[in-house]
DNA sequence: TGACAATAGATGTTTAGACACCTATACTCG
DNA sequence: CGAGTATAGGTGTCTAAACATCTATTGTCA
């Protein structure tokens, strides 16, 4: 029933080990999901990165976040936050102030607009994650999550 | 024991539901999976879609792979390899030979240099997937994989 | 056979990511 | 206090990715 990588790929030779199977294969699931979250967004101008930038300044709430805060909490490592929020800026998503207290901190925070698009992206986002993953019993979600987490930390 | 992801990324708000913590599981996963393995092919002035390639090629053998059949074994989705194989040819890892029956076609092939490159990195990468994923019994990684390619189909 | 579609590959251009370096502000401690 | 250091953010520049479009060759079929 389900696919196996080596024929995905084409690839004649067997795995050198379990370990590089499942981290192939870890790459290779999150490349399909990754392309089919993208064309989901993609109607709405934005990439999964800025996606990931308006849920996380949503959840901060009105007060925003600094640069180095949004940089941490990213998924993965963006070593140019400013110019990705700059383009944000430019589209009108986000809006940037200096504080007064700590001249050294920017806070950036969500327009209406920002905010609207976010908002509006929650049922599409939603239904994305039905679609690929809701085939899968509430159990093997578990299984997986747990797993993942597993595979993070160093050994 | 292991580490929750809302915590590791210091969300308040819990998930909308187990599909969406699954997802951002997985994309953390492998960002962070990726981030460490492109520390290992570094200091060799590979990436890992050169890495992929290398040992796509070294798979296919000595008659080489044409472009497209490159592109569609690669693991996440390539829209410019004519480039990618510029570069590498350009680094002396891979030669281009047109075909003399369907001029189409252009082969590409490891060179020596190439060549020697992949088999330098099969140590390190082993090592690296082992220090990565050591830690996981043999069931667990055969769990992983499976749902991970349960993941990948299409509901 | 000859027009037309399909396939393989390359190129031009715009945008985004990677990396090193720079400026301004705040903190620390002799 | 004041030199030195740490932190927050920005900039310059090179490389790579994304997207559309183009040329050459082959296959198809009326």
């Amino acid at each position: 029933m389900t696919t196996d990588l080596r024929s995905e790929l084409r690839q004649r030779k067997p795995f050198a080990s379990l370990h590089q199977e499942a981290q192939l294969s870890l790459a290779r699931t999150e490349a399909v999901l990754d392309a089919a979250f993208e064309q989901v967004l993609k109607p709405h101008g934005i990439g999964a990165t800025q996606y990931n930038v308006l849920r996380i300044l949503r959840g901060a709430g009105p007060g925003g976040l600094c640069r180095n805060e949004i940089r941490d909490r990213l998924l993965s490592r963006m070593p140019d936050v400013t110019r990705l929020l700059d383009r944000m800026a430019k589209a009108g998503l986000v809006i940037r102030g200096r504080s007064t207290e700590d001249r050294r901190l920017v806070s950036t925070r969500l327009t209406g607009r920002g905010s609207d698009l976010v908002a509006r992206l929650d049922g599409p986002v939603a239904a994305e994650h039905q679609r690929r993953l809701g085939h899968l019993t509430t159990s093997q979600l578990r299984t997986l999550i747990e797993l993942l987490a597993l595979a993070r930390q160093k050994a």
